[in-house]
DNA sequence: GTCTATAAGGTGATAGAC
DNA sequence: GTCTATCACCTTATAGAC
């Protein structure tokens, strides 16, 4: 319900609308894009995997990069709300924190690429932050900071949570405890010496151990 | 002094050798391969950084792939000698920790690439983990989850640590928070919306801060 | 909308003179 | 060892028939 697909609008009907081809292309895009990247993907490849052809691709999305330039924001959609979600949710912090947990985890495991992709394209063209992610949703999201600061004073006050946690590292280290182990999978899961199932199981796992992790090392 | 750079043996000598040349293509394919991966990187732009001939980069290292992979083992062998360092010596575990969290910060942050350049290279071709990573230091990497969790058992029957706290998974944290920082930095700067000099506080602070995080959220 | 054929440009790689 | 010139190939993109 809060994922948020690729569409156009249909300037007639005002409803959301895309042909298959349009669809099919735009799937096989985002998994050529997020396993390859811009400069590794190839127009043919995406071509393929989608069974049309490759002039269709230039048809509907004129060039590479516009092509690209579509599947990333919807990259970025299928992650945004969600985050607003939860932080704008109404419970309290401990809840706050459990929920993000659980939610980034799910998330991330069911698109493994989606992370990786994500701050690769970034830390090549960081201008892209301000246009696809800090503009959305009316830019609340960077209130979203002084709002979770704001909540934690208030539980530091009560005395539910040590003095010297700030809110912006608190937010970087459930990122980190939650993203890193799927950006690095393979190397986790080779390092480890598992298969595929007990890696699952481990990543599962860890929506309650990241969470206790967090919630013993942020108590007083 | 735990730096390994580019070398070559010289067969008469044995002795570290290598052309002023030869040297200054590794250290532009190195800065262009971090920034752009394998397939976004030019032989030109390496080429030109080096201010040699590009022909040159054929002569000393035949192929585009060949270079990488020399480029890409060096990366290997800046860390695995870190890491080994601080796994294998003789203290405790919290002393580990905190010498392993300052370690793995100081080391990313002079390399701010690296985390990212060999994270993705491995991410699609894993194989390399047992050629360049498993297989280094006569394959005594494996064992360190073993021995790190043996160390660990004696702290819990010690009442030192929570019980619950594994090995495998402590050092994902670990990772996690030492590292996702650092690849995901232009993301974290541009949303908390500080300059360059504050970002490189912020993350020195954290060598302090997440030792703390983590000694918090390991003690019973 | 969909296809084939082809243009246009770029890239890794090599031959050969110095 | 170093350079210039060039090849062979691949990739994006488009023109034009259907």
């Amino acid at each position: 319900m809060l994922q948020v697909a690729f569409y156009t609008i249909d300037q007639k009907h005002m409803i959301l609308k895309k042909t298959p081809t349009e669809e099919k292309i735009l799937l096989s895009a985002k998994k050529v894009f997020y396993q390859k990247g811009l400069k590794g993907a190839r127009m043919q490849e995406i071509a393929d995997d989608a069974g049309v052809n490759k002039a269709m691709l230039h048809y509907y999305f004129r060039s590479k990069d516009k092509l690209f330039d579509k599947v990333f924001e919807a990259s970025v959609q299928s992650v945004t709300p969600v985050l607003m979600h939860v932080f704008l949710e109404e419970s309290d912090l401990k809840s706050k924190i459990t929920h993000l947990v659980e939610m980034l985890i799910d998330l991330f495991l069911k698109e493994p690429y989606l992370s990786n992709f994500i701050i690769n394209e970034l830390s090549q063209n960081p201008e892209k932050l301000f246009n696809n992610v800090l503009h959305l949703e009316g830019g609340v999201i960077g209130k979203i900071i002084p709002l979770i600061n704001e909540q934690l004073q208030a539980e530091i006050e009560r005395g539910n949570i040590r003095s010297d946690i700030r809110s912006a590292e608190l937010i970087v280290n459930i990122m980190s405890l939650c993203l890193f182990p799927i950006m690095s999978q393979s190397v986790v899961q080779k390092t480890l010496g598992i298969d595929d199932e007990r890696m699952l199981r481990f990543m599962n796992k860890r929506k309650l151990t990241v969470t206790q992790f967090i919630l013993d090392a942020i108590e007083p």
